[in-house]
DNA sequence: ATTTATAATGAAAGTGTTTTCAACCTAAGG
DNA sequence: CCTTAGGTTGAAAACACTTTCATTATAAAT
């Protein structure tokens, strides 16, 4: 048997149902224009033939994809799958299809990303991912590609944005701190970490200043096992201390660096884990974090682009609350 | 200041570069009939006017998008978003595009991914989802698409499979723990969650009884809060017993709800998370997992699928094989 | 029955490339 | 100096659609 289909077109479809391309064209995109009795003879040759309109052609006819690119350091983080997740479920609803494009934190891979993204014809993108600054979105934006930038601090006329309100939650948590407090606060550095933790170490530092308190940094590795290991050291000599770490890995690594060296959490030890997926209330102790509903950014996210594209803004900016969730950290 | 580009086609290179389209489309493609002194004619003129070929005509001349679909149940599983993981950086390598279809577990949404996935004209797909059955992939098939397909038993001919050998590991585990373990052991039973855990869920079965051994099943929610929830009330009869769950957060669910209620893990309740991603690790007590670098299966599926797009099949068939790792649960 | 307005249809051009084939040019060989 | 072979080039068709505009068919109005 063989049933190896060659792609049918929408000529022979026309051939065969006795109609024009044109009205075949009518049909497939509900043009009111086409008698029923037409309708239906083009419909019944089109299942009959199994005929499936090339998105290809039709995107080069029309000049749009379908298609959105988003633009992300890896797909390899809790965080940015819960986004994609929220992504993924409202494109579907509006039937865009998502095109994956990864920077590796690399400004090398950033830019040959943005030529990927001008050169794929996605009707819009998504940036998360602050590898990309303003001279890479505005070369998107020159070449005219609808933008949703998520925690980004870039600034362009046509773009939209998301962002973020974890600057401004940590000083709160800081000064907060700083009344019933007495240990010191450490941040932990990442290296490559992008602007956004660094804006958010920047938030910290000055709060400290301000306050004029001590505080300690720790750079860092992106590492759970490395940062394990690390701690295991400072353990040695630290023995309590306020821990701000960007992620629950992260995070969870100080704190159980903290248990496996004998000191107690959070009497000792107390551990913030910036971003926090679901694992901070797996993890034992349960970390406290900034709560953040990345699928429901996701979803945001892909509206937003998606309002673009139909020319139906309703915000240009949104920004995202977090809430600080005190767990047993 | 007015810098928006209008897409310069290949039409304006070549009169502004006072040759024809083809030597443009030659030069571009790095086709090797043509002179020194006309390629740096063009390439000169395509610096200076900005020209990027669209790979969208260029995908409908040749019939090659350099996009490759992947089929997933969901973005959020961290297990998932460490192979999409391998799979960018592969795919980066060899200068392909990612683009997604989620089936969210539903059969009605399989069939539409399926659809989608035949009019996106990808240069072949990955299918890692037994939502996925026979009739699906043949249907792709049918359509010429080139597959690799991920832990999933379907048949067929032109098609690359890669499998897991969780099946017989589980087994070896069972039978090492039929040895010197004395717990009753218990599998946790996933509604939809395909046909992969149900064939180590009947390894399971199986092995009880051929060794004649008695078994319990828990049928459970996949949701960590919900499984801690069940748990929590189980445990206040089931005082012991050795649970196998599919993916390390519900794993963690039976050892915090065993912990909180006063459970000693492994003593009294010993949990072996089939699906091991580095949470294991970092969820206290460690999780005993079946290992599987998922990473490298992605990687692996995209370098099968280049092989399968440029004839250069090596392997048809290639099996990953966990191992298993005791850790404290 | 004739005119008029409107709805349905088709021809053809447009979308931005690649590719085939024929024509052309150049340099080598006689 | 002429022929020939080989490498370079361009014209035009092909890829699978959409869309505009002109034409034809249909129904309504006189």
């Amino acid at each position: 048997m063989n049933n190896m289909k060659d792609r049918v077109t929408i000529y022979e479809v026309a051939i065969s149902s006795g109609v024009s391309l044109a009205t075949v064209s009518r049909v497939i995109n509900n043009n009111p224009n086409v008698t029923e009795k037409t309708r239906k003879k083009v419909e019944d040759t089109i299942a009959r033939l199994g005929y499936k309109p090339s998105r290809l052609a039709q995107a080069l006819a029309t000049n749009k994809t379908t298609n959105i690119g988003i633009v992300i350091p890896s797909a390899n983080y809790v965080y940015i799958a819960n986004m994609l997740n929220g992504m993924t479920d409202e494109a579907k609803l509006r039937g865009y299809q998502l095109t994956l494009f990864v920077t590796n934190k690399s400004k090398e891979d950033a830019l040959q990303v943005v030529e990927k993204v001008i050169t794929s014809h996605v009707d819009g993108a998504i940036i998360f991912d602050d590898e990309l600054d303003n001279e890479d979105i505005n070369k998107l934006a020159s070449y005219k590609i609808p933008l949703v930038v998520i925690n980004n601090q870039v600034k362009g006329d046509k773009l939209l944005s998301i962002n973020f309100d974890y600057e401004k939650k940590i000083k709160d948590v800081i000064q907060q701190y700083f009344k019933k407090g007495n240990k010191k606060m450490y941040f932990l550095h990442l290296h490559h970490s992008g602007r956004l933790l660094e804006r958010i170490e920047k938030s910290f530092i000055d709060a400290h200043i301000k306050a004029g308190k001590n505080y300690g940094v720790f750079s860092i590795e992106d590492s759970y096992r490395q940062t394990y290991a690390d701690f295991m050291e400072i353990f040695k000599s630290t023995k309590s201390g306020y821990f701000l770490a960007y992620r629950d890995s992260l995070a969870a690594a100080v704190i159980n660096a903290a248990i496996d060296s004998g000191l107690r959490v959070p009497q000792d030890i107390e551990v913030l884990s910036i971003i926090g997926t679901k694992y901070v209330s797996i993890i034992r102790p349960q970390l406290s974090s900034l709560h953040l509903d990345l699928k429901e950014v996701g979803s945001k996210a892909v509206m937003m682009l998606s309002g673009l594209l139909t020319e139906e803004v309703k915000e240009k900016n949104v920004e995202f609350e977090s809430t600080f969730v005190k767990r047993a950290s």
